[in-house]
DNA sequence: AGGTTGACTCACC
DNA sequence: TGGTGAGCCAACC
């Protein structure tokens, strides 16, 4: 049941995302061990309960894009001070969790 | 069992 | 970090 132990190190990862940064979902498909899996943790996220306290609004696409359907993320990362272009895109180049920093 | 879909990513414009 | 097309992997009919 690896499905199982990879939805979970995603939840652990996506936790581990400091406040005012988000990652991509590649990024957290690498770090689980499964790179070739970023749509998985899309899936993991989207059926992820709320009782885990997921920051799931500090997730993005690899372009900066919102999950779509989801207005209320918009407002939560506005909440942590990462501020939208009117693309809906979020500054990568400025918000974009850098994992060796969190892990150095 | 096989085709479709998606909270994705990459290569290339 | 503009847009498009092909590749990917598991879930869902």
């Amino acid at each position: 049941m690896d499905r199982k132990e990879f939805s979970n190190k995603v939840y652990e990862i996506v936790k581990a995302i400091p406040f005012g940064k988000v990652a991509t979902y590649g990024m957290i498909a690498m770090l689980s061990g499964y790179p070739r899996r970023s749509r998985m943790v899309g899936q993991a996220l989207h059926h992820a309960p709320d009782s885990l306290n997921i920051p799931c609004h500090r997730v993005v696409n690899h372009q900066g894009r919102l999950t779509p359907g989801w207005t209320d993320q918009k407002q939560l990362l506005y909440n942590e001070g990462i501020h939208l272009k009117e693309n809906e895109c979020v500054d990568l180049k400025k918000y974009l969790w850098d994992v060796a920093l969190t892990f150095f």
